[in-house]
RNA sequence: GCCACCAUAGCUCAAUUGGCAGAGCACCUGUUUUGUAAACAGGUUGUUCCGGGUUCGAGUCCCGGUGGUGGCUCCA
């Protein structure tokens, strides 16, 4: 196998057989045996470890209260400062049905294990007086947990459902964080304060960049002037790379009839995440949930030559998708989002440089932004299923593509088999956000199936018809969702290319307004976004309160600098380098603007 | 949608066992004209999320709704 193709996530020791794995999972044992003790009368379910701890699920008699939490995570401390050995034991079927006889959850599991394995020996694990169902491994006893370095505090109980099943009994989740020292477990709690520091939707209140109000609905954002510039800002550069790179651009409705939808089969199949149809002089419309079936219809608008492949539509189109209540968040979560979206309708012989091209595409957008935290994914498709579209020959080729291109950029990428779409396999870009959580960003998809339905054709070199393949593209994702990374990624302090406000110049006293607006003016000829603050206030209360914003560069003006023509200049980091000519300040600032450069300088 | 928790001025928060709704910031007016992280004084600001109930009396207790937060499921 080629080095590229080792899943990067593997080159690391395996997690189940890391020291911390064992911690945590024999730190949700002890969560178990505390809670029993607290309530006799719950059911257990499953407990296992997780990214940065473990969790236990419950059936409880009655709703757990913030006291009770305290109780449990007292208990388990003193459990976890004695000696008590974790006891592996396997035992056979029977014995565990007549062990668990009254944890019907665990009499399931049995079941499914059974079913499942086919073994005839399950293994149970001892603590104390508290046996668990487990295939372990576990640490040798509570002697190697700290128990100063595990906390279940530090996360509200939560809901979940017994199996992830929503029509299955609502259980409640206790999550915990086990580490291996208490100097560990103080950094991770650092790590989540700085984490609901950088919080999108607390920053992006106060900087002013969107809000979601709740008389034009959850899930809606309204983007704020110093949101929306900074929207704009990341548009235009990435339309213009995207013509430098031959995309066309097309601006396409939100609504469209549903016969359009029909035809491209996402309608009812993603009737779940689609809003009713409208009615419309009798006929039905959609708000639509993606943009390609509008897409497909101008490709389809005339007849195509071989030689008009590759064409490339690019929109950055509004869509709607219902979510959950429960799901929205911020920006990262919305009902109405913005794709960034382009479809390439293109020749068989050209899929694989296509595909390179967007690939290229997406490396220098989240290498422009200083994100080189992410992994690369490609989906292909299970061989033992037939729920995709397409002959076997289609996918050998658009597979071959796709790993082809990932070689020859040299990107860092696993397969996972059956994550293809159902109508051809992708690639997607996966980033982790200072939450160490993951989302998945830009993806692209090799279509073979939405040319077929809407029946789009070239009339090729020999004078016959073909089929174009098509690619599904977005970089960003959605415009909302990066932007509400990116505004965690920079903790608001975004690079001066993509600050709203880039520049504040601040007179020193009233008689200063005047140069303060000239210096202002200049600023703007050069393009750059720049503000006099000529209030009634004093400098040093201006400074403070544009600092707060976050503002790359603050230009303290006064008498010295009128007379020398020069600016104050204050970076961003506090550091104050002095007096500057306006044209060496603008001439570096642009420069730095240019360059899309990631620090504030001069 | 489901489970849990939360909702007081534009923002951050206070208000003893149920007993006159407050502070700081912001905003307005005046004074001050300041060289790098909050000048001074005065003033305005409330359907305590909404609706009902209990009570002599509800921000506080109860019921229902709405909105938010953390999860579950899903996902750009």
């Amino acid at each position: 196998m080629p080095c590229s193709q080792r899943d990067v996530r593997m080159s690391d020791e395996r997690y189940e057989d890391n020291q911390l794995y064992k911690i945590r999972h024999s730190a949700a044992h002890v969560l178990a045996e505390a809670m029993l003790e607290r309530f006799p009368a719950a059911k257990t379910a499953i407990g296992p470890p997780i990214e940065d701890g473990f969790y236990y699920d419950f059936d409880l008699p009655q709703p757990i209260s913030a006291d009770d939490v305290k109780w449990v995570e007292r208990r388990m401390r003193k459990i976890l400062a004695g000696a008590h050995e974790f006891q592996c034991r396997e035992v056979a079927p029977d014995t565990a049905r007549e062990l668990f006889r009254d944890q019907p959850y665990k009499l399931e599991l049995i079941d499914d294990l059974l079913a499942d394995d086919n073994a005839a020996q399950l293994t149970i694990y001892t603590q104390r007086g508290f046996t668990d169902l487990c295939r372990g491994p576990h640490v040798a006893s509570t002697a190697d947990i700290d128990p100063k370095a595990v906390s279940i505090s530090l996360r509200p109980p939560a809901g979940a459902y017994w199996r992830g099943d929503e029509k299955r009994q609502q259980l409640t989740r206790i999550y915990g964080t086990a580490w291996r020292t208490p100097a560990e477990l103080a950094e991770h709690r650092a790590q989540l304060a700085e984490a609901a520091k950088r919080d999108h939707r607390v920053l992006g209140e106060k900087l002013g960049l969107f809000i979601i109000d709740s008389m034009v609905g959850k899930g809606l954002p309204l983007w704020l002037p110093a949101g929306a510039t900074l929207r704009d800002t990341l548009e235009r550069w990435l339309r213009d790379t995207q013509v430098e790179r031959g995309y066309l651009p097309i601006i396409t409705p939100h609504l469209g009839n549903i016969q359009l939808y029909k035809t491209s089969g996402h309608y009812p199949y993603y009737a779940d995440s689609q809003y009713s149809p409208i009615d419309v002089d009798g006929d039905e419309f959609l708000l639509r949930p993606m943009n390609c079936p509008h897409h497909c219809r101008i490709y389809a608008s005339q007849p195509r030559s071989y030689r008009d492949l590759p064409l490339r539509y690019a929109e950055f189109g509004a869509v709607y998708r219902y979510e959950q209540s429960g799901e929205l968040r911020g920006l990262t979560r919305a009902r109405g989002f913005t794709v960034d979206d382009a479809h390439l309708f293109v020749r068989p012989d050209q899929l694989l440089d296509e595909f390179i091209d967007v690939v290229r595409l997406i490396q220098e957008v989240f290498g422009t932004l200083g994100m080189t935290d992410f992994r690369a994914r490609v989906g292909t498709r299970d061989p033992a299923s037939d729920k995709y579209v397409g002959d076997a020959d289609m996918w050998e080729a658009a597979t071959a593509a796709i790993v082809r291109a990932c070689d020859q950029l040299n990107l860092a990428y696993h397969i996972e088999p059956g994550e293809a779409a159902f109508y051809g396999p992708k690639l997607d870009f996966i980033v982790r956000d200072v939450l160490k959580r993951e989302w998945q960003l830009g993806t692209v998809q090799v279509d073979y199936n939405l040319p077929h339905r809407f029946d789009l054709d070239y009339v090729d070199s020999d004078n016959t018809r073909k089929r174009p393949v098509m690619i599904h593209r977005a970089p960003f994702g959605s415009l909302e969702r990066f932007i509400g990374i990116l505004i965690e990624h920079f903790a608001g302090a975004f690079p001066p290319w993509l600050a709203p406000l880039q520049a504040v110049v601040i007179p020193i006293r009233e008689s200063h307004n005047d140069y303060a607006l000239e210096v202002t003016a200049r600023l703007k000829a050069c393009g750059m976004r720049a503000h006099a603050d000529t209030t009634d206030r004093n400098m040093r209360s201006k400074i403070r309160q544009r600092r707060a914003m976050l503002v790359p560069w603050l230009l303290i003006v006064g008498d010295r600098d009128v007379a020398a023509r020069t600016v104050s200049v204050r970076l961003r980091g506090d550091e104050d380098v002095g007096a500057l000519d306006i044209e060496d300040f603008a001439a570096a600032a642009q420069a730095n603007i240019a360059a899309k450069a990631m620090t504030v300088d001069f």
